[in-house]
DNA sequence: TATTGTTATACTCTATAACTATA
DNA sequence: TATAGTTATAGAGTATAACAATA
């Protein structure tokens, strides 16, 4: 048969699979960045905005499908915290042009060591061709983010 | 380098990927079952109801990591919809017994292909190796769930 | 007119505390 | 004493609506 019988346990199910494993990982990259202050949801923040030029609020919350509104209050926190700086955009003063502090790039880099130690640790039961193919498999699942 | 440089986009971080992915799955699913007038939460509940014997509102929230306080509207809905019935269990009256109804047995088998087809579509993308690694790779991360 | 950032507000989801009844 | 179900309440997270400033 091509559906197996329904045993009861919900690990039959992909969309249990993927909350709780988002779960997990959520519940380990949380405890590795809290000595720094921040969560999992600041430090994808924190990773849009380290990337490349400057960015606005808008871009990163476009980037990672969190509303506008949203997003005030995630900047508001980080700024609370020395991490990230905001000034107007001068070419375009409608904008906020985010950008880490120095003291916020200190940051940001124990940040990532962290969150990979995180990654790693929700990974560790896996062979490296079924850690790479969890990723692969999971990019060709979600759309690109909006500004791509 | 084992880390690869910082894009900025979001699909190189496990979290993002496990996040939206189940996004969209549950979108797709709420979708495919909404002409039932249920969701994927609900599905979820009652695929555990559906198997072998009755089983206890305690049972089920607990199976699925729901807050037994959570699980009372959930059981509500569902009974005011006809699809499941509450009784005390004589063996223990403390416990309700949750079961389909007669009506609730045809929900859950429209229910099953419905989310069946949510999820193919989801995965339509995807290698059947792919598809199957996923599900393999994702139990290997998800913990059994408590009553095992 | 449209966009960005902001504020105030409301809504959803879920958890905590306290109660009843049963064991 | 402990467990199951229930209710009332509170908190976190997020979205909607409306506004000011700017384009």
């Amino acid at each position: 048969m091509s559906t197996p019988a329904n045993s009861g346990d919900p690990r039959d199910v992909l969309a249990y699979l993927l909350k709780h494993a988002h779960l997990r990982l959520t519940e380990l990259s949380d405890a590795a960045l809290a000595p720094l202050g921040i969560d999992s949801k600041d430090y994808g923040v924190l990773r849009v905005i380290a990337a490349g030029e400057p960015k606005s609020q808008a871009y990163v919350a476009q980037t990672l499908s969190i509303d506008r509104t949203t997003m005030v209050a995630i900047i508001d926190a980080l700024e609370a915290k020395g991490i990230v700086s905001r000034r107007p955009d001068p070419a375009d003063r409608r904008r906020n042009v985010v950008e880490l502090t120095e003291s916020g790039e200190a940051t940001y880099e124990k940040a990532v060591a962290a969150y990979d130690a995180a990654e790693r640790e929700l990974m560790a039961p896996l062979s490296a061709g079924a850690r790479s193919g969890l990723s692969d498999t999971l990019r060709a699942l979600v759309a690109p983010p909006p500004p791509g």
